[in-house]
DNA sequence: CGGGGAGTTGAATGCAGTCAACAAATGTGG
DNA sequence: CCACATTTGTTGACTGCATTCAACTCCCCG
């Protein structure tokens, strides 16, 4: 983990701030909400963000790389929630409930704006679009959570490994979309499984069935979708609702 | 469906305050706050409070009965994704993503408090306490639908009914603390199943053999749990964690 | 008293888990 | 640059939980 304050980036020209919460402010304001930011945090791979129970002092914006949020359950294993990758906001907690409910791990080497959540909330007041801004993105952060519960729920190994990697396909994909060799794809097939409830040895299985099916290209952690429409219709999903809710805030 | 204007009773007094909206605003900020409720909206069981793809004119704080919270699937079936109870914010939405993703059905007769999002949005910058409120009322949401997702994700069937009957059972009586005889349950086994992704026969099977060992007596309407850490225990979750996800925002 | 929703039971089926072993890829130190 | 360890991915056989289908009962409500 290292710090840089220096020479920060300035966010008029930052790719992910479409995807971001700045994505939702206008121009005009950026001035003031960019003055919130006082640092850059990398994080290595493999590194803790944050843990279960900590009380944040900083909120965060991923600038890029891949990030797993999940809980610890009793039985040793782990729930992943869900994968954040640049433009998601993370860990931004006030209120009575100031402890967070879960753990943040870099999957990637990543980069992330922080932002003292001091600061967000005593300029509230006077720019009430960030009212706006941070609501808008937690309230997507739901209406995600929702669209995963209802993948987990009730369809079958294969419906929720199609719906999980075409997510992660459009989401990665909206961020480069020149790449025609595919995207990157960091996670292990056990952190599939440990997003969905599945072992490892499924996922493999139905890895395998949707290969052979031409559906996936999955290989050196890269992925490829060649026909988006066939793979949201294993998942059981539409493509167009599925893309108006990962695209943007 | 019927609304009232008139003689509306004061939020001071809501039995329900502590657990709703304004249970994170300061009494002295209370009348502000009250003034942007214009009227009480009365469902009768059965009827629809939204449809997925509104885009809702008011928010809703339930202020009694159970409503029910679902996205339909594309196979006809239904995921229920919460159960609203008493205290409950329902279909704010504001900003760029202004319809609502799910529908919302009243179980019982339900009485619902009204707040024009118009006029919610007005006063934030007026009384920055409002959105605190709001955010810490949407990040409870989340955070208990990671909960869920974590429960239904890995567990067997038996622990996913006692997570989810615990919970209701929990959040009923702490709004009704003094009945002896048992909460309201006024949801079949068939809603059970949407909203853990198992048949309405399993969850039968199921209900009897938590019956059978003692944990639950449920019938008529009517639930009652007498050893909430056992069925914690089956439910592989932590009551004392439970009980402060589900009890006030 | 009749109809419909909700709950109950049994038998057969099938999807995903478990266990065990191995192969391939990746990373590390000498 | 190679040797070795570790992680990740792959395969097969067996088991078990939850589904499906069908029939039936109970209870509430008009």
């Amino acid at each position: 983990m290292k710090t840089i304050k220096q020479n920060l980036p300035k966010c008029q020209n930052c790719a992910v701030r479409e995807m971001a919460l700045f994505g939702e402010l206008e121009t005009q304001h950026l001035d003031k909400a960019r003055a919130l930011r006082t640092s850059q945090i990398i994080y290595s791979a493999g590194e803790y963000l944050y843990h279960e129970g900590d009380t944040p002092s900083n909120a965060l914006t991923i600038y890029q790389g891949w990030v797993i949020l999940f809980k610890n359950l009793v039985d040793g294993s782990r729930q992943i929630l869900r994968f954040a990758l640049a433009g998601d906001l993370l860990s931004y907690k006030t209120g009575k409930k100031s402890r967070l409910d879960h753990s943040a791990i870099a999957v990637t080497d990543v980069t992330a704006c922080a932002f003292p959540i001091q600061g967000f909330n005593d300029t509230i007041a006077e720019l009430p679009e960030l009212f706006f801004a941070i609501h808008s993105v937690t309230d997507t952060t739901t209406s995600r959570c929702y669209s995963t519960l209802t993948s987990i729920a009730k369809q079958t190994a294969e419906a929720k490994v199609a719906y999980l990697l075409l997510s992660l396909f459009i989401r990665e994909r909206s961020l480069n979309p020149e790449n025609d060799k595919g995207v990157i794809f960091p996670i292990t097939q056990e952190d599939v499984g440990d997003a969905l409830g599945l072992t490892a040895i499924h996922i493999n299985r139905v890895f395998q069935s949707l290969r052979k099916k031409g559906l996936i290209e999955c290989r050196n952690k890269n992925l490829w979708v060649g026909d988006q429409y066939k793979l949201a219709e294993i998942a059981n999903t539409d493509l167009a609702e599925l893309k108006k809710l990962l695209i943007a805030v």
